[in-house]
DNA sequence: TAGATTGTTAATCGATTAACAATC
DNA sequence: TAGATTGTTAATCGATTAACAATC
């Protein structure tokens, strides 16, 4: 079994390869990239152990091969179709973020206030809200992003759910009684200042 | 030594809780705490016992008191000093959401941007970002939110670290080889995603 | 070949779970 | 008191680290 941490890294990886790939780096050891991504040489290459042996003893690993190889391993070589729920201010600043990504495809924003749509947020149109069930028939879409209140995530999480959507990222926390078949992530930004504050308080003491 | 997932955990209670109490309620029980935000109860048990005995057995917890020790444990019963660095589309969204939340007050908010300078997002005014290192000598900030491109991070958590900031999240992935003395935090929406879609495929097979 | 670093194993560390005694 | 649920302990599970044999 994968530790779910080992994925996560996987990503941090990829960022720290991509730089070093643009300043020309050919090679680079595990006791670097653990370095660069604030984990152990013993970790990277435990984590990269999981997939196979993508190095070369006594020389690291060839950085642009690894690149490849961890965007395989996430499946993100082919684009990924995503939708978006909640065109307020986080909403239109995510879908913004979102197609600067190349592997990123945003098939559709969703609003439920009508003066938002038809209006264009880059390349993205925004749609009824209502209209997101037909949507979900006609196009497959691999993760949802929901920046709606807590009080509209579970109602949306079943339209996606039923819909055929496999995973969703929620930027308000909701209570989820309800076991789903997909993969339901939180981010909470309050939350994350909360957790900081806390670390930041216990460090000075 | 508490285990940082309980510190984590204890902000998704909070958050649990509160709403009970929007809903009149008065007592919880572990078990349906647990439900509700997605844990065990033995595990609501354990993180809460760490701080002490807050439950009355045989009848569960009382739900205001309990609000009130788990803020008082995050110590955001008094207001958190926050400023922000970088007003572009993600900046200006996470500015306004800020606003939104008690206890935590917005001091300030940076741009290198001149045609930005005076401008006011909410409450919040926009400040050239020259202007932070004198700002933070005046002005005790505890946490700092960075929302600017990746090759800016390291100069910026720089600036903040020497002015004093002991926490700091980035929304974009810097590489951090200096070690330092404050808590540093990274949320990246697009990392976020990748792990979501990995695990998604995973439960497909 | 000699030198260096990977991939892997075993040991350690930490977090979660399960079970139950304490007690409201 | 009897019933119920907390707080806590010991057992389990999982992830990280350290050390080294394999090998480029």
């Amino acid at each position: 079994m994968i530790p779910e941490a080992t994925i996560r890294r996987l990503s941090v990886y990829l960022r720290c390869l991509r730089r070093g790939l643009r300043r020309g780096e050919e090679l680079v050891l595990s006791t670097q990239l653990a370095r660069r991504c604030g984990t152990s040489a013993s970790l990277v290459r435990k984590d990269l152990s999981y997939f196979g042996g993508f190095g070369i003893k006594g020389k690291g690993y060839r950085v642009a091969d690894l690149i490849h190889a961890i965007e395989s391993i996430l499946g993100i070589n082919k684009p990924i179709a995503l939708i978006l729920v909640g065109v307020g201010s986080l909403g239109r600043a995510i879908l913004r973020y979102l197609q600067e990504v190349p592997y990123f495809n945003i098939l559709g924003a969703f609003d439920n206030d009508e003066k938002k749509w038809g209006r264009r947020v880059g390349r993205v149109e925004v749609l009824p809200a209502h209209f997101l069930r037909r949507f979900l028939e006609e196009n497959p879409v691999d993760l949802g992003v929901i920046a709606i209140p807590p009080e509209g995530v579970e109602e949306v999480v079943d339209t996606l759910e039923r819909g055929g959507v496999r995973g969703v990222l929620s930027f308000a926390l909701a209570e989820f009684e309800v076991p789903r078949n997909m993969v339901l992530e939180f981010v909470d930004i309050a939350a994350e200042l909360e957790f900081l504050y806390y670390k930041a308080n216990k460090l000075k003491t």
